[in-house]
DNA sequence: TCAAAAGTGTTTGTTCTACACCCATGG
DNA sequence: CCATGGGTGTAGAACAAACACTTTTGA
């Protein structure tokens, strides 16, 4: 078995999600990266950068994903690592992250610093042609995200630290891209040691509704 | 951000699980390979190798794996990628897979050819202390086994072509360390589309058993 | 006082689990 | 003919979906 790692590169990218408004509903939406050199200049592509020495693999996806987005996700998973030959026309290993990031924080940074350079938020629904094998990855992502939020709390990632449940339902049918039944629902969530109710509550244009909280101790239970 | 890739290698482990006879029951046990150099030289470690430039990391994986066992895996799947900076002395970036190998192979193998140079198989819940993290990433992959043996037919290909749902139920009651009722189990598995019925017996002790075939393309639906 | 969302309760159907029971064969 | 594993049936628990209904607010 040869020692052949000096041609082979490492890159790291992420997937991060994010709800961002719309007429409507909420739409899930994925920030895309101009590329300023070859190949493939002028397309987007997944945020990301090569794998420094001296960082883990996990740092790297925080890194370039605040390096895109001056934020910090609130979830962070490896999501594959895609090392096919003929990928990239130079040989590239990338490892490959998908996040979640809050809805609040977004818009907050999007009118302090205006949109950063080269980047551009996309309805996951409606990507461009990307570069390399990436509408494959974030295909999925995409895919993964929807399993997942099947079985676990993670959506509550998407929003501000406290929310109503409709505001959390609303994610759930954004994510999942189907109704569901705001009873059940109560249930299934009051059910689960995720949420922690709050003694505030959201005063709008009805009855008000509890706020409340998202219990990350709780989750760890798969 | 640097281009570093030239000093991180990348790797590719992977975790082969089989069933072998024991007197009571069979157990779940995995080959490990003994070290022949620095760093860790003369411990137990994974089977794996350095990935080549010309090939993926899929390929790369069904390599090593059949160099080390002399047999083709009948399920293969990537793990994970260990890619923390202290896993190993110099930097390595390891991409990891986990195989599930027929038993009837692995024995035919076995007393045809002898034990492979420096490999051993060992008990997954009595394994000795390993090279690098691989302690880590043998008890993440005995955990991703066990949980997708609950939700999925795999089980299968750990045993020969055809087999009873006895025997079938023996290796779900091997790998998820516990009893399961014969009549469900039978039930759960006739519902599924995984398993087709073939018209021979096993006839043995008692009343002949029928013998099923697993259905590869009937498990697609994850 | 009415519309609409918040929140509660009930009904029904499905799936899981435990276990009682019959069947077929080797000894 | 009996012990043993192969195979079928069924009652009860647990869970999920559908939906009727009550409560509380803003307008």
């Amino acid at each position: 078995m040869g020692r052949a790692g000096d041609e082979i590169r490492v890159a790291v990218s992420t997937v991060i999600f994010s709800l961002r408004q719309d007429p409507d509903s909420d739409r899930l939406m994925i920030p895309l990266v101009r590329r300023t050199r070859e190949p493939y200049e002028g397309m987007w592509a997944l945020p990301g950068g090569w794998l420094d020495v001296a960082e883990g693999v996990h740092e790297a996806a925080a890194r370039t994903l605040e390096e895109t987005t001056a934020l910090t996700p609130s979830y962070l998973e490896q999501l594959y690592t895609f090392g096919e030959v003929d990928r990239s026309p130079t040989r590239v290993v990338s490892v490959v992250y998908w996040a979640l990031l809050r809805s609040d924080l977004v818009d907050a940074q999007r009118s302090v610093a205006g949109a950063p350079e080269n980047v551009e938020w996309f309805d996951v629904d409606a990507l461009p042609t990307l570069a390399f094998d990436h509408n494959h990855i974030a295909e999925y992502a995409l895919w993964r995200l929807r399993n997942k939020v099947g079985y676990s709390r993670i959506a509550a990632g998407l929003l501000p630290d406290e929310f109503t449940l409709s505001e959390l339902r609303e994610v759930y049918e954004s994510v999942l891209g189907r109704r569901l039944d705001p009873s059940n629902f109560r249930r299934l969530l009051e059910g689960s040691e995720a949420l922690v109710p709050t003694e505030s509550f959201r005063t709008g244009k009805h009855r008000p509704a509890r706020l409340y909280r998202y219990n990350a101790e709780a989750d760890e239970a798969l």
